[in-house]
RNA sequence: GGGUGGUUAGCUCAGUUGGUCUAGAGCGUCUGGUUUACACCCAGAAGGUCACUGGUUCGACUCCAGUACCACCCACCA
């Protein structure tokens, strides 16, 4: 834990994360998704930081100009909520009426700029990389002043307005959210039929229907053949007579219930949409509060959820009330952001017009839905993995206007102001008195939607008002040199929030695409697949608790490797404290290599970068090594470059375990050669660092040449072809016949543990009587004699690898019943798949359309395996 | 109602153009181990009709169609 702060520390002052715009290097920009200002940092964030700082620590030993730039959200409804039920538990009744506007947002304004410091030093903790000498905050000076721009910019185009439209209102926190922002849930309630005139009606809510004077049914219903469009009819109603419109509208549906219903356009969405397409009346019946208005007659300022049981009773005294089903079914609007019911409501509210075709876009001019449709499908933007594109572009078919005022006092207040019948929209306010600013502020998704530009904005320059957004933007060296970034990293929950809209305001405020590749991680979840809450505190594991326990680099790599972008993956303490093995191990295994190089009084910081010696000197493992390191790194690059994270991160886990540690490692006891030995620590060590940063950055220090800088500052290791294949066809025999042995002594079921004689007669007797020690060391023999006879007798058996021919003879072991059974079986199987080889190479099409390494590959693969099936053939002869 | 994903060892999950995969890993279980780093270790073992049905193919965990169950998203519920 010490040491982590500490190496933590040594990067920060090194100046490491700090990006520089003015190098030729090409950049390599991610912004990252700015944790709310109100509290903690969970899983869902220690994820995102683990994944960013991967490719963010990549891109930079790979010589990349990165830049990580940190900040954090205002996250209006959320914060604002968060601080009013603070006050309240100090004893304040109504923050809102007792304080004010601006005494509430003072005491908002210390809150999260406490919350800030606890996020800052717990993105420390994941050991992020990013570059805090450019945080941002999505409520600071240069951010209001590019919202306020680009809300003028949207206004002078006509992309904006305002209008009577219903909203998602919520009594309980006095503000509308977006319909993004609405959660449903199940509920059961009584679903009551009400006699209307002629007609029955059936509803939930009979404590909006005070004003229903419109009976609306389906223009094709039979049933109601008689009624004409625009007949009206008295009848009896709630607080009296009442005379009520027949409407013929095809949104109804003649299946449910009886096919006819009355609307309350002021309350209902789709009633709403009816109402506007004959120009019907449309009155409010219940208000702000939840209560009910004078047109409730008695029943006037009740809340609703009182008045119900009444208003039901008096419909049933007055005969009007034909049923009640108990157990009706059907969903329940609540706020997402923590608040109550949602009550539709007729409010004047800003939009986003998304259908407007006055965006410059390519030469042409189209829909803000249009750029957004394009920006993907073109693949200037594309998303890992690929099937949210279907999710994206769907999304999109059905947006609908986008509400961007809401009624609390958190957030950039609508650069709009009045004077009597004047409007004015501008940057700046109006000159002179007596104007008044709009009281609503704005989405908090308008402000994060600027976010990969408006945090590379060149802060001096937003204080200049003589400038335009767009001299603002070219002015900015950030800007010019990050922008467009290359990641976008998060959640697919916030897809349509925060991706969506971020292509949308960026491609219209800068003409560019925002990122270029976005790629969406899964949900944490808990070990039964619940979602992890704070509700349910037994769920819960926090990353805070974790980091002392296990280290941050294992808590990365857990909720890296095994998980696959887009799915949701379930964490728990067992699986971490398995990748605090991991690291455990890696620390051991660099205890032991420099252990040797002591006993060989070698100073680990003397030997250079160089990677062998003269390649007769060097054992057969060594030159092993070296050739596995190749692949080991051209594996690790292509992969990390593609965003193959756990894929690599599995490769790099086994190959230090199992392959360096428990091979190489224990096969190299005593016989070390320390160059290869440090070559290949440092190898792996390098290609871990962006998985584990803290252990690999300490193990460095030990490990690293003279003079040489910190890890996250050296350059990625690059494969070297000339250590690859000068060894590896006799290499390659030999491994074979070490798994050869251990293969035969399972299949002629050899305890494990007895040590057996092994005769081998091979045509390569000189190389593996030279490497007769590993042998015995790695198939655990009691001894082993190698002769170049190539005879053949009975009690032997016989292995075909793909390039010697070898006869092992376990003395006297040898089952001749079960090795003709097992190379029967080896023989059908190699003549199945010569038939199906040939009669692909036979068909002109493949031959045609693949490619011609494809079809050389095919090739040998059918030349190796004829050759086998000949000596299978011989070999079962031989037996008989 | 529309859409997406999942279903692989007791548990959590990998499996990239269909074939040397006789399907892998970690955890768990079992056996053995004080071999000059590591018991947070080493050497092994057991454990799977890859949800089901059908199709394409010489060959399917992999491709196609359908079924079942689970999860999620969107829309709607008078």
């Amino acid at each position: 834990m010490k040491v982590e702060d500490r190496i933590y520390s040594m990067w920060e002052k090194s100046g490491a994360f700090r990006a520089d715009n003015t190098t030729d290097k090409e950049p390599f920009t991610i912004s990252m998704p700015p944790p709310n200002a109100t509290g903690q940092l969970h899983l869902g964030h220690a994820v995102m930081l683990a994944l960013e700082d991967i490719f963010i620590r990549f891109a930079r030993m790979r010589g990349k100009e990165a830049l990580w730039v940190p900040g954090t959200d205002h996250a209006a409804i959320a914060t604002e909520n968060v601080v009013i039920k603070k006050l309240k538990d100090e004893g304040i009744r109504d923050p809102r009426e007792e304080l004010g506007r601006e005494k509430l947002v003072d005491a908002i304004k210390e809150f999260v700029s406490g919350s800030q410091d606890t996020i800052r030093s717990q993105i420390r903790k994941m050991g992020s990389s990013c570059d805090w000498s450019r945080e941002a905050y999505t409520m600071d000076a240069p951010r209001h002043r590019l919202v306020n721009e680009v809300f003028c910019k949207m206004f002078a185009d006509d992309l904006i307005y305002r209008g009577h439209r219903i909203v998602n209102w919520d009594p309980k926190l006095q503000t509308n959210v977006s319909d993004d922002e609405v959660e449903w849930e199940d509920r059961t309630d009584p679903f009551y039929t009400f006699r209307y005139g002629p007609f029955e009606i059936g509803t939930v809510r009979p404590e909006t229907k005070f004003g229903d004077k419109y009976v609306v049914m389906h223009p094709d219903d039979k049933r109601y053949k008689k009624y004409k469009h625009g007949d009206t009819f008295e009848c009896e109603w709630i607080n009296g007579p009442i005379t009520a419109t027949i409407i013929k509208d095809e949104s109804v549906d003649p299946e449910m219930g009886t096919g006819v219903m009355t609307i309350t356009p002021w309350h209902s969405g789709v009633d709403f949409e009816i109402a506007e397409r004959h120009g019907l009346d449309k009155e409010q019946v219940i208000d702000f509060e939840g209560k009910l208005l004078p047109i409730a007659g008695e029943f006037e300022g009740m809340r609703i959820e009182d008045a119900r049981a009444n208003i039901v009773e008096k419909l049933d005294s007055k005969g009007l009330l034909v049923k009640i089903d108990e157990k009706y079914t059907h969903t329940v609007a609540l706020n997402s952001r923590g608040g109550g019911v949602i009550e539709p409501q007729i409010k004047l509210q800003w939009f986003i017009d998304v259908n407007r075709q006055v965006v410059q876009w390519k030469d042409r001019k189209i829909s803000l839905k249009e750029v957004m449709q394009d920006a993907v499908r073109s693949g200037d933007i594309n998303i890992i993995p690929e099937r949210f594109e279907k999710t994206y572009f769907h999304w999109i078919d059905n947006l609908r206007d986008w509400c961007i005022s809401r009624q609390i006092w958190w957030g950039h207040r609508i650069p709009v102001w009045y004077k009597g019948a004047e409007e004015f929209s501008g940057v700046q306010p109006p000159d002179g008195d007596d104007w008044v600013q709009d009281p609503d502020t704005l989405d908090t998704w308008f402000s994060s939607a600027l976010w990969t530009w408006s945090t590379l904005v060149d802060p001096k320059l937003t204080e200049d008002y003589s400038l335009t957004l767009k001299e603002i933007i070219e002015k900015s060296p950030d800007i010019q040199k990050f922008h467009p970034t290359q990641v976008m990293e998060t959640g697919y929950d916030i897809l349509f929030f925060w991706v969506a809209r971020m292509i949308l305001m960026t491609t219209y405020a800068t003409g560019e695409i925002p990122f270029k590749t976005v790629y969406l991680h899964g949900m944490i979840r808990a070990r039964d697949g619940q979602k992890m809450s704070k509700s349910k505190p037994e769920t819960m594991i926090d990353p805070l608790d974790i980091i002392p326990q296990y280290g941050a680099d294992a808590l990365r790599m857990a909720m890296i490797v095994g998980q696959s972008p887009g799915n949701d993956q379930k964490l728990y303490e067992e699986k971490i404290a398995g990748y605090r093995n991991f690291i455990n191990k890696l620390w051991n295994a660099s205890r032991f290599v420099l252990m040797q190089c002591e006993d060989a009084g070698v100073d680990p910081h003397s030997i250079a970068g160089s990677k062998q010696q003269a390649a007769s000197s060097l054992s057969l493992a060594d030159r092993a090594l070296l050739s596995a390191l190749q692949d080991l790194i051209t594996d690790v690059t292509n992969g990390l470059a593609d965003y193959r994270l756990s894929e690599v991160g599995e490769r790099l886990y086994s190959f230090t375990w199992d392959y360096f540690c428990d091979w190489y490692l224990e096969l190299s006891k005593g016989e070390a050669n320390t160059n290869v030995l440090l070559y290949g620590l440092r190898t792996i060590v390098a290609l871990l660092h962006p998985y584990c940063p803290f252990v690999t950055e300490e193990l460095w220090g030990h490990i690293k040449p003279e003079g040489a800088d910190m890890l996250l500052q050296q350059a990625w290791p690059v494969a070297d072809a000339s250590l690859k294949n000068h060894s590896d066809k006799e290499l390659q025999i030999v491994i074979d016949v070490i798994t050869a042995i251990r293969s035969l002594r399972s299949d002629q079921e050899i305890e494990p543990a007895k040590k057996i004689t092994v005769i081998i007669h091979s045509e390569h007797a000189d190389l593996l009587s030279a490497q007769q020690e590993h042998i015995i060391r790695m198939a655990r023999l009691e001894t082993l004699t190698v002769s170049s006879a190539t005879q053949k007798h009975e009690n032997v058996a016989s292995v075909f690898l793909s390039n010697a021919e070898v006869h092992l003879s376990l003395e006297g072991l040898i089952d001749v019943e079960k090795e003709v059974a097992r190379l029967s079986k080896e023989k059908e199987k190699l003549e199945g798949f010569i038939r199906g080889i040939a009669a692909k190479l036979d068909n002109e099409k493949f031959v045609q359309n693949a490619k011609e390494e494809v079809v050389e590959k095919e090739r040998e693969k059918l030349a190796v395996s004829q050759q086998k099936l000949i000596k299978v053939e011989e070999r079962l002869k031989a037996l008989k």
